[in-house]
DNA sequence: TATTGTGAAAGGGTTCACAGCG
DNA sequence: CGCTGTGAACCCTTTCACAATA
């Protein structure tokens, strides 16, 4: 465990920083759609809205890809973004909750597409179990850990309801799931080497909130400075 | 603009932070509702998965509140953090896209009980437009600006397909929307003032399979180390 | 004694300035 | 000349150590 980058060339990437690497991936793909065959650190920093040595800063953490003078090959780079964010495989995933949220999980093709397929969805209430969703049956949540180990899902999805969250997580987490993206407002426990993440909308209006109550007070104190 | 932190107490708050805000304000309405008076940053702290002492920092950003040897009082706290949160008013939300996301958003009463109301819902496809989803009537996306106008709607919410997303931006903030919330894998062009926030699953999924693919690499480099 | 509040130190991420190449 | 690559400076956030106080 020394300060050498690892033969994949990762001396540390900082969570935020993969979060980048999955815009630049999307813009990337974007340029190949149009044909482009080579990108600058402009073009892809003026499209994904940070700045142009921030992005020569992050490819040159996973490696050095680019020509001088000419920029980023785009296939070269869609190679190796894919290889850090681990789109060279396949990650399944379960579903426990089939609510209205669940259910525009399930039906979305989007994750399939890109290598996340949803292979199984989990509910406890009876009238939703045996019905199909999104060409998946919904089983009972008591067959989630046999489900899990049989079609080796990677990633557990929280949708059910909030109070029901913690010990649904603790299944997936018995079952061997490492990775949980829930979407409940309550912060779930879970063992060391578990990664969890919230995608609370709330929490995003709230910040959406501030900054707007911020500016608005701001230009009060246009009209009354001082104390 | 010295370095005086203003009369709310504001010395500059990070994003970060906000966000813990709103973790904090959760826990809190979760104390209260089993009937606790004064909660201290430890306990805060375990539940919200961060440090006391960044507790009690994030805390003394926004005022001084709590009573040494004691804690902080449930309900002073919930106070000052909704006043900061902005959840003392109301921030009427418009939606843009009624398909199976929007729906689910439309049906989710959970936004109108917090204080984020979505008033009104639009689409282009015809067989939606009329029909009711969530107790509102989906309109035609060109009566966007006029019913923003009419309804004061603060926050806007694109949850339509990618390739119309930039044109429903482009009306939301031409009909004066200053926040905008959107789920489409498209980076938005917007001028300086109005605030986009992404919520892009894929992303997230894709920041866990990059966490459980280093996990698997760091393994296998204890069968096959060095060069 | 338990816990808050905070200046100072440490740590991490971003930006700068410029060297290196095509 | 244009654009990448990168060590160093800078800045912001978190952590530490400890003073203050109910």
């Amino acid at each position: 465990m020394g300060t050498m980058p690892d033969r994949t060339g990762n001396p540390r990437i900082s969570q935020p920083a993969v979060r980048r690497y999955s815009h630049y991936y999307r813009t990337l793909l974007e340029a190949r759609g149009r044909g482009d065959v080579s990108v600058s650190s402009r073009e892809l920093a003026e499209r994904t809205g940070v700045t142009s040595v921030q992005v020569r800063k992050d490819l040159s953490m996973i490696g050095t890809f680019g020509k001088r003078g000419l920029g980023y090959p785009v296939d070269g780079l869609l190679y190796e973004l894919a290889q850090v964010l681990g789109l060279d495989s396949r990650w399944p995933m379960v579903l426990a909750g089939v609510g209205h949220l669940g259910t525009a999980l399930l039906n979305s093709a989007r994750f399939r597409r890109k290598g996340f397929p949803i292979v199984a969805a989990f509910d406890v209430d009876e009238e939703r179990i045996g019905t199909m969703v999104g060409g998946l049956h919904v089983q009972h949540i008591d067959l989630l850990p046999h489900v899990i180990r049989q079609l080796d899902a990677r990633i557990g999805i929280i949708a059910c309801s909030p109070h029901a969250a913690q010990e649904v997580c603790d299944q997936m987490v018995k079952a061997g799931l490492r990775a949980l993206l829930t979407f409940m407002p309550v912060n779930l426990e879970v063992p060391a080497g578990v990664r969890v993440r919230h995608h609370d909308i709330l929490v995003e209006l709230e910040a959406l909130a501030f900054g707007l109550r911020q500016e608005e007070e701001l230009s009060e104190d246009v009209d009354n400075p001082g104390a």
